[in-house]
DNA sequence: GATATATATTGATCTACATCAATCATTGCT
DNA sequence: AGCAATGATTGATGTAGATCAATATATATC
């Protein structure tokens, strides 16, 4: 069960900076500490690089860099993103508070993918090298690890399942509930929210046209699901949003 | 660089069924036990139950299972699908010699997909409990673990780029050039082999439609791309392909 | 070896969504 | 505050590929 604290989705730039210990953190339970002994993680804290702040656009890594870091995310949001030699590109996650960048680069040591922050946040940065080192002394910390991947691989799944098969209402009411289940999980509203990323971010990641987006989108409020301003977004009839994500429009 | 052995693809059943230690199996390079002490692998050797014989359309698992066993393909293929609540099936991989089944049930402790023989396909099984012992025993055991599934990740992403961003076509060639590459870190034809899968579950992988696939196909061979005779291809002008998969057909 | 069944191929038509195009609304900048 | 740049929305039109339909070819069954 998640703890009861509440973690901060955006980052405040005001808020004091001192680093504080893993257990402390809002998002301990999604973490990669999670399940080591008190010492372990002490020995994790170490080696962790705390309270990075990234802004609005800047780039955490991109495909070819060597790979240095994994990073965590305390606040804020990123979003991954591959692309092919031609220059399309398809945006492979967005990513929130307890989650980490960077897994897919530890198999060949140059990163696949590019991260960039999509608004004000902060990370708990780990060098790849101390991190292997450790978790070489931890076996906890290698098992959270697989653990943590598996889920990524799973996620995965369910996006490729998303892209292949299911049309346009589909993927966006699976999107709008995929998210509220995400801020549910860091005890934020699960009914209310800002979007960080924009209707061409949503549109790529789900394999659709930003316009097409924005017509769906419309289509829900006029439906009574949603209602939208902006980035800002209220989910009214979650039911019957899950019932669109699974069974398509229709009706 | 990949073993000069040949591997077999396609599992014989007359040959003599003797188990043999992981360092001589022609996979050895793409499986578990790369990089392992030899006194690590016999540890590993004696919790593998070895040359399971699964044939064409059996079950090794389906999502809700209890993540029991970790397989490691030997020979033959296998085609892993997860589907939607009203029963639309996306497959997420198909699996060769070398490749492992079951990774994304580690987070959960449940497979989350579906994985099934295409063909007579031979592997090693590995229960996931005596796999988590060893590798808190074998730090390098679980590394190797840990970059399989860092690959499986990279891996997705690329499909996700596939099934959002490219089309009919370029999905297709992209799909025959990645089947050769696979083939020659076997040590097998890039460039002749047989389909496995049948056009619908191609189709569905990539997706497209079943017919599409054939229409794209017969294109490819009008153009002297490739030679089909139902499942047999032969990739004739792999440049050319190559070509099509990332710049799409125009031209 | 004959029949049945599954898979593959080709053609005709239809449609969901992309693309192109024109505002409108916000947000950041000087 | 006023203007420029960026993002969002809505409408008109086009098309890639789905779907429907009819064989053809191979594989399995008895």
């Amino acid at each position: 069960m998640p703890g009861s604290k509440v973690i901060p989705l955006r980052s405040s730039l005001d808020q004091p900076c001192e680093p504080f210990a893993c257990a402390q953190c809002g998002v301990y339970q999604l973490c990669l500490p999670l399940g080591l002994q008190q010492a372990d993680m002490t020995l994790l804290e170490s080696v962790v690089k705390r309270k990075e702040i990234y802004k609005r656009g800047q780039l955490f890594f991109k495909p070819g860099d060597r790979f240095d870091f994994i990073y965590a995310i305390r606040s804020g949001s990123v979003k991954t993103s591959v692309c092919t030699p031609d220059g399309r590109v398809q945006i492979t996650g967005f990513h929130i508070a307890g989650e980490l960048l960077g897994l897919s680069a530890l198999a060949s040591g140059q990163y696949s993918s590019e991260a960039r922050a999509l608004e004000t946040t902060s990370v708990c940065r780990v060098e790849a090298e101390r991190l292997d080192e450790l978790a070489q002394q931890i076996p906890s910390l290698q098992y959270q690890m697989l653990k943590i991947m598996s889920g990524q691989i799973r996620q995965d799944e369910e996006l490729m399942l998303l892209l292949g098969r299911r049309n346009a209402e589909e993927r966006l009411a699976e999107y709008l509930i995929g998210l509220s289940r995400r801020f549910a999980a860091r005890n934020y509203s699960p009914t209310q929210f800002h979007l960080s990323m924009s209707r061409g971010d949503i549109g790529n990641y789900l394999g659709i046209a930003e316009e097409t987006v924005c017509r769906i989108l419309t289509r829900f409020q006029n439906a009574g699901l949603i209602a939208t301003k902006r980035r800002d977004v209220r989910l009214i009839d979650l039911r019957q949003l899950e019932a669109v994500a699974r069974l398509g429009a229709a009706a």
